[in-house]
DNA sequence: TTGTACGCGTTATCAT
DNA sequence: ATGATAACGCGTACAA
């Protein structure tokens, strides 16, 4: 069996209480002191964090659940997470939500029963009522990339409309007007928001919007490739295209080099996510580039300050910007 | 405050033990079930498992230790653990042992520590004393990926040498004589073995190999971009390359768009992983790609099993198969 | 500063 | 089948 307290506190000569009031760094007499050290080490003896947690109701173990687990973002995400939490000695666990609100409700309840001390959530949908009904005021959470309706919560989001804003003005300069958007679903918060820093360039340009020129995936390759197919089908394709995730990006340029479409003479394009990926294509993709590990660390920051009991300007909203790389798929029009 | 077992064995008017074997599946009497049932919706009751783990030594945890998170192998196979294990109550923990063996042996006794389940591990290199020192008979380790010297454990492989031999000897019977590798560490078991399958096949068809045409990179894209130039730079350059991870082949692919390299005119080339990637380029790839989500789906039945006290055929080894899929980046010298 | 003793919420043992 | 009670290993009043 392990060695307990009780074992060092024999050993010591002293009384339990004392290990115990060692062992958490209140004072103890210097003699004492020696002599528990003495016995936690011949004994090899390790504090049981079970026992203790089930005394201080604190896990040590932090949450973060996501959509989808291999996936480039989510992974990025959270090694930033683990990075910063595993120096204060905490545990992260990975839950996957599969996309799925009544999978995430489930995950939710269970991590609160298993007492875990905080949760990182990326939510899969703007529904955040589940999220409170779970939670309640009993565990911080932290959202990140989305924003949830009728709930509170703290967050790191990516400034969604200003970059895309950025990209969008770009072509609009080079005299593109009918620019395609393949963007993620409407109920989702990033997708509502890059379709925002869309539709401000047009009005700002004050350029009429072609409606047909919008298209909503799901955020994954396979909807990438067949909206951008819908796209250049169509009677009057656009002449340039924008692509708002990383796994729709990957499908829409498998439908461009299958439709045999030239980048940037036929079209120009603009990708998402994932900068190596733009170096290595031919010609070099421009692409939107978001702060991932940044994403983590913000998040886990504001989640450790909350464990703490900090609960300062809440709720505290992070925006970390994106940003533009510019690239060879896009030409002027003039 | 939680309410506890106390609580529904008084309102269900029986003792805390039998709400126990209630819970636990053992008889309890028609009549008692039924008030214990209601009680428990009433008081809505859930198990505290901190104080079960405390009475059980079981956390319901298992930990996986990768030496990067945000790296598409580990998410893959991480995400087929999660899904295994999920199914049973477990909850899992990701570790990142940033590819350092002191770290790794540090995530180790931190995970033991803690009661961990089980473990799933893919190393950092060969050694695997510190893994047997550190977890002794006490909790099982499945590794994944990679096997080690001094120590015996179950473990998930993929057949490297078998997979890369048939890419090889594609090469070869095109015609291909002078044929580059960028290999991975010599120190970890992937490199050596898909140093094997390379050179098996020069052994079975006669023909001598040239040592400098062997380089060792250390996975990263930075590696796999260094020295395809280096193997494209030297007095004789190779006529096809073979590249044995995704990063290093991403790296590879910016050497060779850098240098303009027509493929496969000028050079014949197969990289590793990532199908998704090997349709996307002009000409598409040819790639051999690893069956990651079984990997962990594999890896988590072992664990599974042996957590539930199941020793059958210790040390298990699984090696599963590998594809390699044909692309328009080889060309026949003939 | 130290020791004693109780409690955290379970499970397991022992009678009954 | 059930109830009483002792663990599990630790933290913490309380008293000294």
């Amino acid at each position: 069996m392990a060695t307990t307290i009780k074992d060092v506190a024999a050993m010591a000569g002293v009384s339990v209480g004392t290990v115990s009031r060692y062992l958490n760094g209140y004072n103890v007499s210097e003699k004492n002191k020696l002599k528990i050290e003495e016995a936690i080490k011949q004994l090899d003896f390790q504090i049981n964090p079970l026992a203790r947690s089930l005394k201080t109701n604190k896990s040590m173990t932090v949450a973060v659940v996501v959509p989808e687990l291999a996936n480039i973002f989510s992974m990025n995400i959270i090694e930033g997470i683990e990075h910063k939490l595993e120096k204060y000695g905490y545990s992260v666990i990975v839950c996957n939500s599969e996309g799925n609100v009544k999978k995430e409700k489930a995950k939710l309840e269970f991590l609160k029963r298993n007492y875990v001390d905080g949760i990182v959530i990326m939510p899969c949908s703007d529904q955040g009522a589940h999220i409170t009904d779970v939670v309640k005021e009993d565990v911080p959470v932290v959202l990140m990339d989305r924003l949830v309706n009728d709930a509170n919560f703290d967050a790191v989001l990516v400034d969604n409309v200003n970059v895309v804003y950025q990209a969008i003005e770009r072509l609009v300069t080079l005299g593109h007007r009918r620019i395609g958007i393949i963007n993620g679903p409407k109920n989702v918060y990033t997708g509502r928001e890059r379709m925002e820093g869309y539709r401000r360039v047009f009005a700002d340009y004050k350029i009429p919007i072609d409606e047909s020129l919008i298209k909503y995936g799901d955020y994954t390759e396979e909807t990438g490739y067949a909206l951008l197919k819908e796209l250049m089908q169509s009677p009057a394709p656009p002449t340039a295209v924008f692509v708002t995730n990383y796994y729709m990006t990957i499908g829409a340029m498998m439908a461009i080099n299958e439709m045999n479409i030239q980048i940037p003479d036929q079209l120009s394009f603009i990708g998402f996510d994932q900068l190596e990926l733009s170096k290595l294509i031919k010609p070099s993709l421009a692409v939107i580039v978001q702060p991932m590990a940044e994403i983590g660390n913000s998040a886990a920051d504001i989640l450790y300050k909350r464990i703490r009991g900090n609960g300062d300007n809440f709720p505290q909203i992070v925006r970390l910007k994106a940003q533009f790389v510019e690239g060879e798929s896009i030409k002027s029009l003039y």
